[in-house]
DNA sequence: TTGAAAGCGCTAACAC
DNA sequence: GTGTTAGCGCTTTCAA
């Protein structure tokens, strides 16, 4: 590995020179620049970054922890806090906590340990206390998808997302409704997604039976097949079902088309998210959809705002975005 | 930031004792060890990662390159990786270059920056000038999906894959099969899924007609709906068509779809790579499926296994996986 | 414009 | 067992 050292002594300059060179500084003759750039280019020079931040005391990356990859719906935030990072010099390191409390300590831990300039980040909200350690050192802490009143949040009004789904099934005629859900107990979004629905069916005098709310434990196709099978089961069935994400509610759809009865025609199903493929489905899904790029945009941009310390240290800023209601065939 | 010296001082011992103690060396009392670690503890101590890894002049990082998150089938390889590079100790940082050979080169560069241990990628393939620079310091690069003569490379027989199609569709009774592809310059293993079909058509006294060889640019949903009004212009229609990717498939089947004709009534369908949710389609696509998490498995431990020099260093090694036919409805 | 020198936080010989 | 010392490769005052 060559070093600037190497070069410094080569052309007979100062180390210091060497590295001002490379850094494009002002304070270094055109003539000097030239032959730096030059042999640090022949000799195949690539800088080290871990003494280049130890030196500076800081860095340029960004940490990005999402939830799941195979929630295809995080890939346009990625993508956003990718681009956006990237007009503003910034470099993000992704990872996924794949819902696990433990491996997002770890993940948060090692970003921590990496000295990360700031943290985007879904958390499962199991726990916070690395989280506030985190952002008590300094650095810019940001939530996705999820909100926490102690830190700056971008998210989109769940509860409104459940109301939609609640107006338009009402709006078509359905009185029987049910819902599926993960019953995750730290999961917020569900929670509000449930709420919205359940709050808009009594206001139209409406209620949710307690046996039309389905607890499946987790957010894949198989809980839905599971609540399918419950569904199946339940002598009195609601006529049409929301599902508090889109892969339950495939998942669901498979299950009710595996035992023969019809999407629409038997039960109409609504999901939540607009994941990619839905208009490609058997059925196509109905769902609520968000701006899941823009999310990313905003936090990423707010994590810069903070960094250039443009935003007031003490203050917590929490967007809230409007999600709305994507009609397909299956509600 | 509390410091490895901050420690030391107020215990009154030098900074490389505490270093010992956190590092778990045997070289140290016990008693010194619970009042360091304790103290690091209670000042909250997070190790710099930058400052041990100058020092050690190593890292424990893997770096992990993949074409694009969208593409689901590389979750399952993301999975492996992580999942075998954590039992050992390793971590990895993954980023997708989005089929950008400019991207690619930049994310390569950075994790040559940071000094990873090792690398895993997919690479474009159109300029490998920086991966063999990469390799040339000695440091360990595996390619998986992708093959070059001068790399450890994991993938898959594409040209089985290509075997497989075409045998399948024949045995159906299938005789005038096209093809759908994204054309892409250095996208071998398209190239050899075409050439195993081709091959085996050839074998069988068929050709593939040059205008049923529809060429779309891109491996999104968006080709195969490009290809489906290719398909429909067509006064000479292929009964059958093979789709290099799956994406393609799914694209090929709604636009086949949305013109009112039946997959596979009027044209079977098959693809590549056993993404998720092929079984929630409309039809349920048949494709050609291969282990996935294997790969990212072999990939990983290979890297390992060079890690700790177990390994001839001047021989490349090529795994090949084989690929199975996964039946579904589409044909 | 350039050089010398100190230091970022940690590790790893080498002594004691 | 523990301390001393010398870096790892780079940046950044401070002088010259």
């Amino acid at each position: 590995m060559t070093t600037i050292s190497d070069i410094a002594e080569k052309l007979g300059v100062a180390p210091s020179t060497v590295s001002r060179a490379l850094a494009g500084s002002k304070e270094v003759s055109e003539r000097t620049r030239q032959r730096v750039k030059a042999l640090a280019e022949q000799m195949n020079y690539t800088p080290n970054l871990w003494a280049r931040n130890l030196a500076r005391s800081k860095t340029d990356t960004i940490g990005c922890v999402i939830l799941q990859f195979s929630n295809t719906f995080f890939i346009p935030v990625i993508e956003a806090v990718e681009d956006i990072a990237d007009t503003h010099g910034y470099s993000v390191i992704t990872s996924q906590s794949r819902r696990s409390i433990e491996l997002e300590k770890k993940i948060v831990h090692r970003l921590q340990m990496m000295q990360v300039a700031g943290l985007i980040i879904t958390p499962t909200l199991e726990d916070i206390s690395h989280l506030l350690a985190m952002k008590e050192t300094g650095m810019p802490v940001i939530m996705v998808g999820r909100t926490h009143p102690q830190f700056d949040c971008i998210s989109i009004d769940n509860y409104k997302g459940g109301q939609l789904v609640a107006n338009y099934l009402l709006k078509h005629g359905f009185r029987e409704i049910g819902v599926v859900i993960s019953g995750e107990r730290s999961n917020e979004p569900e929670k509000y997604r449930l709420k919205g629905l359940q709050e808009t069916l009594k206001d139209n005098g409406l209620t949710l039976a307690d046996e039309w709310i389905m607890v499946v434990g987790n957010n894949d196709p198989e809980g839905g097949m599971l609540a399918a099978q419950m569904w199946l089961k339940l002598k009195n069935k609601p006529r049409a079902v929301f599902c508090s994400n889109d892969q339950l509610a495939i998942g669901l759809m498979q299950g009710i088309q595996a035992s023969g009865r019809q999407v629409p025609e038997d039960i109409a199903v609504i999901g939540f998210d607009d994941i990619p493929l839905l208009d490609h489905m058997a059925v196509p899904l109905s769902t609520v959809a968000y701006p899941k790029y823009e999310m990313g945009k905003i936090a990423m941009q707010k994590i810069i705002r903070k960094l250039d310390s443009f935003d007031n240290e003490n203050e917590v800023e929490h967007f809230l975005l409007k999600p709305h209601l994507m009609a397909r065939a299956s509600a």
